[in-house]
DNA sequence: AATGAAATTGATAATGATTCTCATTATTAA
DNA sequence: TTAATAATGAGAATCATTATCAATTTCATT
């Protein structure tokens, strides 16, 4: 029994920004983000709403676990993610085809989805590490 | 520089307690299970030590997305997790070889480690679903 | 346009897992 | 034994997220 959505500028903005953006943000960074635009809008809107586009899969939720949830927009490719451990920058990849899911079965579990993240060191910051020696 | 480990029974009881379960514990479950033998411990000291214990690469942390740090003390054969959305328990499954981690390189990214969770229902959930029609 | 029910919002309090602080106790090497 | 360092328990602090609530906005129906 969902709630009827009415129109919403501000969730508008929200989904807005995260599509607009590669960077898979937190919720404050998209408070700030939209902020620009809707200088009044409070964190709690911005966290309930990332919670009803959630809810309509309308985004995904990234958990790379620093302590703060991410989210993409992004979600018509399926691909998954790398998170940088030196500067925490998550970025995008395709390390698992879609179609493999089903291969996933095991033991009687019933796979629905999956979360897939690479540790590591991004380009950028291999290349400053490079430049410091 | 890390500082020289002195003897600990209490480190010691919360990896035995950790090796001694397959179910990818919470630190709480950790710390109810070593006060049955050390009934004045505290909670910061199970903390303290499964960081002590992650650093010196003794164990795992999973991150599931459900709001818990959770621990695992199987280090020996690499494995992936299945996380069941009903109950939400925390199975081992081996979905992606190790040797395959070396392939996912893209872009520049170096990959070290990856992540990977399974969503969906265990078995005994779906058996209790089957139970119910 | 007016109405009223339901959805949305901002401010703020509450939550809760985890981390920090600090004084006390335990371990270790000498 | 002693002095240095590590470990501990209690409780406070942190901080992202969620809940509360009164006020505002949306929208289908008049």
């Amino acid at each position: 029994m969902d709630k009827k959505l009415n129109s919403s500028p501000k969730r508008d903005a929200i989904l807005l920004a995260l599509r607009n953006t590669t960077t898979h943000p937190s919720a404050d960074w998209i408070y700030e983000k939209v902020k620009e635009d809707f200088p009044e809008i409070g964190i709690a809107t911005v966290y309930r709403n990332l919670k009803i586009l959630l809810d309509n899969k309308e985004i995904f939720k990234i958990d790379v676990g620093d302590g703060l949830d991410h989210y993409d927009a992004n979600i018509f490719d399926p691909h998954d993610h790398t998170y940088c451990k030196v500067c925490g920058a998550i970025g995008d990849t395709v390390a698992i085809r879609q179609d493999q899911l089903g291969n996933f079965a095991k033991d009687g579990f019933s796979p629905e989805s999956y979360s897939l993240i690479l540790y590591g060191v991004c380009k950028n910051c291999k290349n400053a590490e490079a430049r410091k020696n």
